[in-house]
DNA sequence: TTAAAATGATAGTATTACTATCATAAAATA
DNA sequence: TATTTTATGATAGTAATACTATCATTTTAA
């Protein structure tokens, strides 16, 4: 029997299988699973929705609460504070990349393509819905490219990595530096080059939109080619 | 007569003569030039202290009013905000980094070891002091390698972008680009390679200090050699 | 059907991020 | 030196933020 992997479906026997992806995070990113109920939903897709349309900094609980009809108390019963809440979205986003990763690159042997595979994935994930209705790939991607740094950047960094709270990334950035290893075992920094990849593809896409001087691509109505070539040319480069 | 420029000093015919260097910034970047009072130096000198000690996040204007003995009103008629200060601090960075290329290049032609003394000025830019009493040039690089990020990802940044706010980087980055095309012209993306050697930088210097699984390279008591050994590599890789 | 769990409604507190006003001290200028 | 301008300090006040607590009501599960 053939199943075949597609967006948000599997194809058994020419049936057509849907399938919820339930991307499972450390617990210590909620004070409840937000996945498992209505409410909890809503948060995670409202909460994508404002924190995109207004940023971060100006998001809060009490605007997000208006917007579903439900109160502040209520989001803090999921959430300790605004910052778990992107801590969880941004690992969200990384576990789904890795998933994307991984399904693609299943029955791959070849490492050069398969970190072809990975580099598109890191551009384009948003255009892999993988059919979980409360999350809009496209802006959860853009909140990764603004706001996304903002997750590891603060005072409490040692304290939640060794809660495990930054798993995702580190077990993205080692899937990756794996295959880095393998296109060349003597490149001496493969795990510096695998966040690098990650970090220049979010930077990059962001310098284009917000900050040209600072890079050397453009983008058009979110087309990334741009971005993809000077990964692929970078990584070339550097794993020849 | 011979002039030796020093790290805070000139010595014309065997006596010194210190140099106080002010760097000036977009004045849109403050309400009033803090540089020129005493107030002013205070705000900038402990701001940095408390902002490395602290974070970002948790300095606010009134801790450093009660720090130096002034009030936040006083605070408020030099900076519009904190995020102003930030942005003041890290452009001041940006700054001296092309102050110290620009004479520690000066009289060098070869474009490759440009490239290596802009690569050792990212890395070890807190060891030359310029002589400025209210910045600590150590404790500066610390909040640009765990805050520098913030200052460009607002939802203000086009606006602020208009207004020259970030133009210290752009003109660090284009610099940094035109010494990368004399290494090698046929390179294609020398503005990517330039903005991505500083964020490479500054990154794994954070990485390699909070969460070291996603980076290589490890950091003993302030020696950034590995940092700046791993910029090289990548750089040989890259334009060779 | 009843008990438990989830949500809503409401209120309250400390802190933040400011703005305004007036008094006083310091610096500039006539 | 007197005077005027400018800088700073002292104080107060406001709206918003980031929570926490309590109790009522609805929904779900046993």
């Amino acid at each position: 029997m053939k199943i075949r992997v597609y967006k948000n479906y599997f194809l058994i026997k020419n049936k057509k299988v849907s399938v919820e992806i339930k991307i499972s995070l450390n617990n210590g990113l909620y004070l409840k699973e937000p996945q498992d109920s209505k409410l909890g939903r809503n948060i995670i897709k409202y909460s994508i929705i404002l924190i995109d349309e207004f940023g971060f900094e100006t998001f809060t609980f009490k605007k997000l609460a208006q917007k579903i009809n439900s109160t502040e108390a209520s989001i803090y019963r999921y959430f300790e504070n605004k910052h778990m809440l992107l801590l969880f979205l941004v690992n969200w986003y990384w576990e789904w990349v890795s998933y994307l990763i991984s399904i693609n690159t299943m029955n791959v042997s070849d490492p050069k393509i398969k970190l072809k595979i990975i580099i598109h994935s890191f551009v384009s994930a948003p255009k892999y819905n993988p059919g979980v209705g409360y999350v809009n790939e496209s802006k959860l991607h853009n909140i990764v490219i603004s706001e996304g740094v903002k997750a590891y950047h603060t005072k409490e960094v040692d304290e939640e990595n060794s809660k495990g709270l930054f798993a995702s990334y580190k077990s993205l950035a080692n899937a990756v530096s794996k295959v880095i290893s393998e296109v060349n075992p003597d490149f001496k920094y493969p795990f510096a080059l695998a966040t690098n990849l990650f970090e220049m593809s979010n930077n990059h896409i962001y310098f284009a939109k917000h900050l040209p001087r600072l890079t050397d691509i453009s983008i058009k109505e979110d087309n990334f080619d741009e971005v993809e070539n000077m990964l692929h040319y970078f990584t070339k480069k550097l794993l020849l």
